[in-house]
DNA sequence: TTGAAAGCGGTACCAT
DNA sequence: ATGGTACCGCTTTCAA
C-alpha cells in the first residue's frame, strides 16, 4: 500500500487538496480537518514526494555545486559553507566533481540542467572562452565562488586577490626582503593573474626590481611547490623570501628547503595563501593570507538564493575581507640592509 | 515556448513515445525517425526533465550522503570516492552535512526520504541505540562507510581498525617502546573501541602492562590532541611513544611537544591514523596508518548500487587493506633496553 | 473552508 | 515499428 497524498486524504476523510494545504500552509484549513490530517500524516509517517512537487512547481529546491576537486581543503570548506547556507533555506546540494576537466564540466552542467536544479554555484575557474562555451548550457542563476572570469558580469564572491597578494609581498618587503621569489599557478586568473599583479604592484611601489627568474609557475600541489622551490634556489643569488599563491605550494616549498637543511625562516621566509588547516601544522607555522572559506560558500549560496527568488543582487561582486596571518615563517633576511 | 517531450515530438512529427524511446533506447525505432528526433533534440537543446522521469519510474537516481563534517580531509576524500562511483553509473550525490548532531541527522534522513533518493551512504558513527532511532526513517538501502555499529547487520566498508591499531602499536613495541601512550576518541566504536582493542591486544601479546594513566580520550581535533599530549606528559615517567587514533590528534600532540622543546622522534615517537594529506607536512613526517579513503567511498557507492538494483551483496562487510606508512616520526626510545 | 479535476513532463502499456 | 494514452504524486485553479 502506497502512502501518498491520496492515501492520507482518504484516511483523514478529506480531499488531497486539503492535505496539501495543511502541509504547506498555502491556504487556511479549519482546525478540525487540520488535526485529522496531521494525525494521519503522523500515523503513517507520510512524507510528500518532492519529485512530484518539483515537477508541478517547476523547481527542484536543489542547487548544483560544480567543483574542480571536492577533496582539497579549500574547496571542502567552501562547499561546507554552501551546504549550510542552502540548507537553512530548504535547499539541498548536488555535488559535481569535475577534476578540472572541461568535458566533465560540460557534462556536469548538462546533468544539473536535467535535474532542474534551481541554481548553480561554480567553484571552477574557467577562461572567458570556456565560459562562453558553458553559459549557453545554463538557464538558471549562476554564481562564481572564489573564482573570477575577467570581463564577465557573472556574480562573484571572493576576496580581493590582488590586494591580498600586495599585502603579503609588502609585508615581506617591509621585513627587508628584496629578492622575493614568486610561485604562481599557470592558467588561473585568480591565483595567477590577480595575485601576480599584486606582487608586481608591491615590488613597483617599493621601487624594487622584478626579476623574471624569480617568478615561476606550478600546478597547485605540494609536489609542484617543491619543484618550484628547487628551481628558484638554483638561481644565484637565491631569493630570500618566497611568496606562494597557495598554501600547498608554500608547504611543498618549505619541505623542500627544510629537507635541504635550510632553516626557516632564518634562511628563507615563506608565505602561503588561503590558510587551510595544514598551514599551522608546518613548523615554523606558516604565515599566510586567510580567506573566509566557509563564508564565501555561505554568501555564494545567499546570492544564489536571491537570484533564484528574482531579487536583484545589491552587489554583484562581493568582496570578503582577507587577513594576513603572521605566524612564524617569515623574518628579516640575513643580508638585510 | 516550453521545450518538452511533446514539443520535440511535434517538431519531429512523431509521438512523445517515440521520442522517449529514441532517447532511452528502450525499444527499437527506425533509423529515419531516430534521426529526425535527434535532430530536433539537438536543435532545441532538449533535455528530459529528470523530475518527471523520476516520478513515474519511482526513482530519482540520486544517492544521499550523510556526513558529520564535509570539510575534514578524511571525509572529503571518501565523499570524492562516492561521487566518482555514483557518477559512473548515472547517479548524483546529495550532500547532507550534519555536524555530528543527532537532530540534524534525523532531519537529513527525512529530507533524503522526501527527495526519494534511491540509497544512502552514512559516514557518521552512531551508537546502536541511535541507529535504532534512525533506521525506521529509512526505506532505501543504506551502507555505512568507514564507520560501524556493533551488532548491526548493515553493510559496511572500511578497514580492519583493530588490526591496524594492533599493527601500529606492535611496530612501536618492536622499536623498543614499553610506555606507549594512547590518545583515543570518546564515543566512537571505530575510532575508540576497535582501535583501543588493537592497542590492548598488541600490549598483551608482547607481555607489556597496560597503564590506565597512559590512555586518554579526546575529541578528534588538533587542539584536543595538544591537550591530550599535555595530560600524558604530566605523568612520570612520561610515555616514550604516542599512539593516536587520528592524524589530527597526532599532529596536535606533535605540535605540543615540539613547542615544549621535545625532539621528535628522538624524545617521543608518534603515530597517526588515516594518512590525510597533512601527515606528510609535519616534520618529522608522520608515521601513520594509511586508509584507502577514496576507495572506501567508491566501494560504498558500488555496494549501494548493487543493493539498489536488488543484487544481493557478495560481502556485507568489505574490509579494505590498510598499510602502516613508516615515515620519520618514530624511532627507538632513549631508554631502550 | 473545502473538493473536483486539470495538469506538470515524462514512461510504458496496449493497440494498430 | 509507431502512436495514443493512462498514470506517477503533487499543487492549484475553479466552483461550490
Amino acid at each position: 500500500m502506497q502512502v501518498d497524498i491520496k492515501f492520507i486524504a482518504r484516511k483523514a476523510g478529506v480531499s488531497p487538496a486539503t492535505v496539501s494545504r495543511v502541509l504547506n500552509g498555502t491556504k487556511p484549513v479549519s482546525k478540525a480537518l487540520q488535526a485529522r490530517v496531521l494525525e494521519e500524516v503522523e500515523r503513517y509517517g507520510y512524507r510528500p514526494n518532492s519529485l512530484a512537487r518539483g515537477l508541478i512547481q517547476g523547481k527542484s529546491s536543489l542547487i548544483g555545486v560544480i567543483v574542480p576537486n571536492v577533496s582539497d581543503l579549500f574547496h571542502a570548506k567552501v562547499i561546507s559553507g554552501i551546504e549550510a547556507g542552502a540548507n537553512e533555506h530548504g535547499y539541498n546540494v548536488i555535488l559535481s566533481n569535475i577534476y578540472t576537466d572541461m568535458e566533465r564540466q560540460k557534462r556536469a552542467f548538462a546533468i544539473l540542467r536535467e535535474r532542474r536544479v534551481d541554481g548553480i554555484i561554480l567553484l571552477h575557474e574557467n577562461t572567458p572562452r570556456q565560459m562562453e562555451e558553458i553559459l549557453p548550457l545554463v538557464e538558471v542563476p549562476l554564481v562564481l565562488a572564489s573564482v573570477n572570469v575577467p570581463g564577465s558580469c557573472l556574480p562573484t564572491v571572493g576576496i580581493d586577490d590582488e590586494r591580498a597578494a600586495y599585502d603579503t609581498v609588502s609585508y615581506l618587503i617591509r621585513l627587508g626582503h628584496r629578492r622575493i621569489g614568486g610561485i604562481f599557478v599557470s592558467d588561473s586568473y585568480t591565483l595567477n593573474d590577480l595575485r601576480r599583479r599584486g606582487y608586481l604592484r608591491a615590488m613597483a611601489e617599493h621601487g624594487l626590481p622584478v626579476e623574471e627568474r624569480y617568478l615561476v609557475t606550478a600546478a597547485c600541489t605540494m609536489e609542484e611547490g617543491e619543484a618550484a622551490a628547487e628551481q628558484l634556489f638554483r638561481e644565484t643569488p637565491p631569493p630570500t623570501a618566497l611568496f606562494c599563491v597557495a598554501d600547498e605550494l608554500a608547504l611543498g616549498a618549505a619541505n623542500y628547503l627544510l629537507d635541504r637543511g635550510y632553516r626557516l625562516p632564518e634562511d628563507v621566509s615563506i608565505t602561503g595563501f588561503d590558510d587551510i588547516n595544514l598551514a599551522s601544522v608546518l613548523r615554523p607555522k606558516l604565515t599566510t593570507i586567510h580567506q573566509p572559506m566557509e563564508e564565501i560558500g555561505r554568501q555564494a549560496a545567499g546570492m544564489l538564493l536571491s537570484l533564484m527568488k528574482g531579487v536583484p543582487l545589491e552587489q554583484t561582486h562581493v568582496v570578503l575581507p582577507h587577513r594576513l596571518i603572521v605566524r612564524e615563517s617569515c623574518c628579516p633576511p640575513r643580508d638585510a640592509l
